[in-house]
DNA sequence: GCCTGAATAGTACCA
DNA sequence: ACTGGTACTATTCAGGCG
């Protein structure tokens, strides 16, 4: 019996039912019950654009031998597709292998009158989610009928559907069972070896609280079989962790194949697998790493679970029990020891679950937008993000989805930076363009296929870039141009509606929708100059930024022209002597003459410029202090030298003086000489980029890191390494060591004097007349 | 071999 | 692994000097 249901997709994936492909779409019913929906007739296709028409006839027999030969099941058909706007002929494939599809498309593209396949280098369960009104992490109406029975998944139906289900405008969700989870191994020589250091402890928070898991000395099979049935028994939509791709879903899975054991945690019984994107899946479930979350939240200076907590407001009120994996080693066997690690891991847990409930609008609305699975989208790059968008966009229009190709790197010129007047500037107005970027493309039409190549057009039908010359068509709209006046639409909409509403969770949900919209609009200029993208253009890229260049001149030229005093300005903002009336008049004609919206970012009463571009400091007339690329706001200083130069920086910026200044730094130097300072605030920490064998020279953070894998650590790319200055005398190589190894006794405080807190200062300093 | 200034490597910032 | 523009430190290297 059909009958109509509603459902919220949660995860999907391609596999095997009943000897049959499908397409396994995961979900939760409008009754809370988990499902399973089949689609036992997808059929995923790809495209071969004809060159020449007049042998279709002939082609079509030629791929129907093709198909025959290598036993692929395809069916062909001919359509008319769009190719960057133009309307093109080509042959649509739908093909039930993968495989077998690329070695038709191989052997196709060597017949006469076919030119390059499209869509193939796209897997069946992102197709499907781009050609269908389906996207996950939203609402779905769709025509099922009942499978018997649950066939040994984690669901309570199992329903066959009839016909594709139909994406509803619906941007709430249901009730998500969510767990979070958190694991701490032994660490007998430095960095946990799954082969050899078991896992010591394994928390898990639900709704329901949290639970933990301790291993009995060093047998850690009950830990695992404990944790196995503890997902199994809570059954989460969601199951959260913290590095849990980079580390824990392998360590897990070490650890059970070392015990024998199978982590069958996943709706379909199965064990977490590596998926694209460096990510693990947990077939049924969402599988989300809040690691990377971080890097969607630069505020967040520290890469650690403790400061992502902070940040979310979601730490132990008494902040966290310290927890070293390092030290727990060997004293395990202490009842007291195991204790407060266990609720030192309980914490994290806890932190992770309340951080996932505050992050969750955010992630289900990218997911929703994008159409990147929710397990997905924080995994993946910004740049695949906009491409995802893009191709889901594409879909919709009849565009061919361009594939990504290998390209060579071309440099093009990015944004103006002026070079700032150097010293103390009070009454300072801010003013700068509303989303600049996105909104150039739109005003210019600025798209890969809008470009003219050639010169035959006439002008009044084209815009043509400052500098570089591209010409970009008026008309039609371009794919780019349209894709964001939606994303700026939208967003508007939303924050309007934002407005209106005023329940809780509706409004935190269309906050988190907006955010999702200006993520994608604002990195859509960026992506289109990333060798990655699918809708790559040197052209594009370079055009945006040359009408941006010229658009912050003329604002530049307009204020100067009125007698303001331009004193600096980056890429879209301009500071410029402030007053009331003069400033507004200045937004004025900006608007009349430039035709784009601008607006006063800020007013500082104070603001302060060294020689550099860049890097700047300033008070509002609220007398919040703000600091700009000084080193105060870089993690690669020393606390003590940022510590000083803030302080210097809040004693010049209150209109105390220069000598003020320099009698706080004098103190800073003789507290710091004297020994009064903890070693935490004179480490250096710096991320290494790339393997340390590929380091050319021998720099510090290296160095340091070196010495920590002599003593069993791991340094990978993007690790944070640590390290302070010292004051053994060597008479080669660095004098740095790793902090965990060092005492404060041992740090060259004159090292910090004189290369740290000293040039932070004085560069602020010096740009400051006596008299002040 | 030692000193010095220029070139290069490396990182993290701003927009 | 979205872009280019930028400052800054430490290391490395080339060249002058004795």
């Amino acid at each position: 019996m059909v009958k109509s249901i509603r459902f919220w997709l949660i995860d999907l994936n391609d596999g095997e039912f009943d000897g049959q492909r499908s397409i396994f779409l995961w979900g939760v019913g409008e009754d809370g019950r988990r499902i399973l929906l089949l689609d036992k007739d997808f059929r995923p296709s790809f495209y071969l654009l004809l060159t020449d028409r007049a042998k279709t006839e002939l082609i079509l027999k030629q791929l129907a031998d093709i198909s025959t030969e290598i036993d692929l099941i395809a069916e062909f058909s001919l359509e008319t597709k769009k190719l960057l706007g133009r309307e093109c002929p080509a042959i649509r494939v739908r093909y039930s292998d993968t495989s077998k599809a690329q070695r038709l498309a191989a052997r196709a593209l060597r017949l006469k009158g076919l030119d390059s396949a499209y869509e193939l280098d796209i897997r069946p369960s992102q197709l499907y989610l781009l050609g269908n009104e389906v996207a996950p992490c939203s609402w779905h109406e769709a025509e099922v009928s009942e499978a018997a029975g649950s066939h040994g998944y984690a669901v309570s139906r199992i329903y066959y559907l009839h016909g594709r289900p139909r994406r509803q405008n619906d941007i709430t969700y249901p009730q998500l069972r969510v767990l979070a989870f958190y694991l701490v191994c032994a660490a007998s020589k430095g960095t946990p070896d799954p082969k050899r250091d078991p896992i010591l402890a394994i928390s898990i928070k639900t709704e329901k609280g949290v639970q933990s898991f301790t291993a009995e000395g060093e047998n850690d099979s009950d830990v695992l079989a404990a944790f196995t049935s503890a997902i199994r028994r809570e059954d989460p939509d969601i199951v959260v962790g913290f590095r849990c791709n980079s580390r824990d879903w392998s360590y897990l899975t070490s650890r059970a194949t070392l015990h024998g054991l199978t982590l069958n945690i996943s709706r379909a019984m199965t064990t977490p697998h590596p998926s694209i994107f460096g990510h693990f899946s947990v077939t049924g479930r969402l599988d989300v790493d809040l690691s990377d979350l971080m890097h969607d939240i630069p505020e967040i200076e520290s890469d650690t679970l403790e400061a992502l907590a902070t940040y979310f407001g979601a730490s132990p009120e008494k902040g966290f029990l310290s927890l070293d994996e390092f030290s727990i080693s060997g004293s395990w066997a202490d009842a007291q020891r195991k204790g407060e690690t266990t609720k030192a891991a309980e914490q994290r847990a806890h932190a992770l679950y309340d951080v996932c409930s505050k992050a969750m609008d955010f992630i289900l609305q990218l997911s929703s937008l994008t159409r990147l699975p929710g397990d997905h989208v924080l995994t993946a790059a910004v740049g695949f993000r906009v491409d995802t968008y893009l191709m889901s966009r594409a879909k919709m229009r009849g565009e061919l989805i361009p594939p990504r190709e290998e390209r060579s790197y071309l440099s093009y010129a990015g944004g103006l930076v002026m070079n700032p007047t150097p010293g103390i500037h009070r009454q300072v107005a801010v003013v700068d363009f509303r989303s600049m970027y996105p909104n150039i493309m739109i005003a210019y039409n600025i798209s890969p296929e809008t470009l003219v190549r050639g010169g035959s057009s006439s002008i009044d039908d084209v815009s043509v870039s400052p500098e570089g010359g591209h010409k970009f068509v008026k008309k039609p709209r371009g794919f780019l141009p349209s894709a964001l006046l939606d994303l700026m639409a939208e967003r508007k909409e939303v924050e309007k509606l934002a407005g209106q509403v005023h329940s809780e969770p509706e409004i935190r949900i269309l906050q988190a929708r907006e955010k999702a919209l200006k993520v994608i609009s604002n990195a859509t200029y960026g992506y289109t100059g990333w060798l990655g993208a699918r809708w790559y253009s040197k052209e594009v890229a370079e055009s945006t930024t040359a009408w941006g260049r010229s658009l912050i001149t003329r604002v530049s030229e307009i204020a100067k022209g009125m007698g303001l005093l331009v004193i600096y300005g980056d890429t879209d903002s301009l500071f410029v002597s402030h007053d009331e009336k003069r400033t507004k008049e200045l937004l004025q004609r900006i608007k009349r003459e430039l035709a784009f919206d601008v607006r006063v970012e800020r007013i500082y009463s104070m603001v302060i410029f060294t020689e550099a571009k860049k890097r700047y400091a300033g008070i509002t007339e609220e007398g919040t202090i703000e600091i700009f690329g000084l080193e105060a706001v870089r993690s690669d200083w020393s606390a003590v030298a940022r510590q000083a130069q803030r302080e210097i920086l809040g004693v010049l910026l209150s209109d105390k003086g220069k000598k003020a200044a320099q009698a706080a730094l004098d103190e800073i130097v003789s507290n710091v000489r004297s020994g009064r300072v903890p070693l935490e605030d004179f480490i250096l920490w710096k991320t290494t980029t790339k393997p340390l064998s590929e380091y050319t020279v021998r720099a510090p953070h290296v160095e340091a890191a070196r010495m920590l894998e002599e003593r069993g650590w791991i340094v990978k790319p993007g690790d944070r390494v640590g390290y302070l200055v010292t004051k053994t005398v060597k008479t080669t190589g660095s004098r740095v060591s790793p902090y965990r190894f060092t005492s404060v006794e041992q740090v060259d405080k004159e090292y910090y004097v004189k290369e740290q807190i000293l040039p932070a200062c004085n560069r602020v300093l010096e740009v400051i007349g006596p008299e002040s």
